[in-house]
DNA sequence: TGTGACATGTAATATGTTACATGATTGA
DNA sequence: TCAATCATGTAACATATTACATGTCACA
């Protein structure tokens, strides 16, 4: 949160929402329930500043990032490098194939046929995203969206070295 | 916790913890509060049985999943080709660089020198953890291990691709 | 006049984290 | 007998999810 309003200058909670939404990755959520609530934690810690803007809808409010905050967000961005958020990755689909022994062959061969499909669209997905930030200069979002590139296609090269591996059929 | 158990046939809620905790990946936690609570919650809806192994410990319980838990294990697992799984993959490294604009260029430089080494690293666990697993014949748990190498090389070729383009310096 | 995007918020519920507490067994 | 490991559990707290509720503004 603190980074998006950081990003935009300023901006609205309902913002922040959208910029989520917009992320290939269905990682991000935010819901209501849960923006709101934290926008109220971290004002009350300091951390942003917000303003009414009177005479616009019902009560929209205008968020910015104190200098209290951006230190917290360097502290946070410098903590990329230590062991816990460097392993912090997750993929659901290869938690997924370690219980591939519970399922039977026929259901296997399916989850890995469906399965590289659909990490060809995801693919797709994350290279449309980064062809529309643009060819310019390289800039800090191009870098990350490239990162997310990298790792789709080490996910489909992964996923057809597994079925050469387990067979067709899945391992059958 | 249901395609753990159902991994070992059999076995105790701290055997679940403690394979966990052997993950290289730091999402995997599974605290004491999380996993008995949890264990209770699958007994009651009738996916998990235990039974207690008296004369042996404080009060040992033998897990066991139900023919009901393995349905819903194999229908949890065969949601792994939706989109939503597939594109919820997340790289706490990868946000972190979203916000790279925020840093000052000599933290910034900083960041990404001891990132890329932070990855090398987590590079060799997860090799290591794949050589762990035995040089047999292809196994689930093993194509597994080696989407964590694939995915932690292609975060290694990316983190070197962000130094190229931003410069050495970090992009000042 | 109504629809969709903008915009904020709450309440019930579920769940996870941290810290604490208990106690048996094994081996040095 | 002491420490480590095995083993289970609770309580306070923080937080997320889902569903609901409200209201404005632009535009067709």
């Amino acid at each position: 949160m603190l980074g998006v309003v950081h990003r935009q200058q300023t901006c609205t909670a309902y913002a922040v929402r959208q910029e989520l939404r917009k992320s290939p990755s269905a990682h991000w959520s935010a819901s209501a329930g849960s923006i709101y609530p934290l926008l109220k934690r971290l004002e009350s810690g300091g951390l942003i500043r917000s303003e009414a803007d009177s005479g616009r809808g019902r009560g929209r409010r205008v968020l910015e990032v104190t200098a209290e905050g951006l230190r917290a967000l360097r502290e946070w961005t410098m903590t990329g490098p230590d062991e816990s958020v460097v392993s912090g990755v997750s993929d659901p689909v290869r938690t997924r194939c370690f219980f591939l022994g519970a399922l039977r062959p026929a259901e296997r061969s399916r989850f890995l046929r469906d399965t590289l499909a659909s990490l060809e669209d995801y693919l797709e997905r994350t290279r449309a995203d980064l062809s529309a930030r643009g060819a310019g200069p390289a800039s800090f979002d191009r870098v990350a969206a490239l990162g997310a590139v990298y790792e789709a296609e080490a996910r489909v090269a992964w996923m057809k070295e597994v079925r050469a591996q387990l067979g067709e059929d899945g391992g059958d």
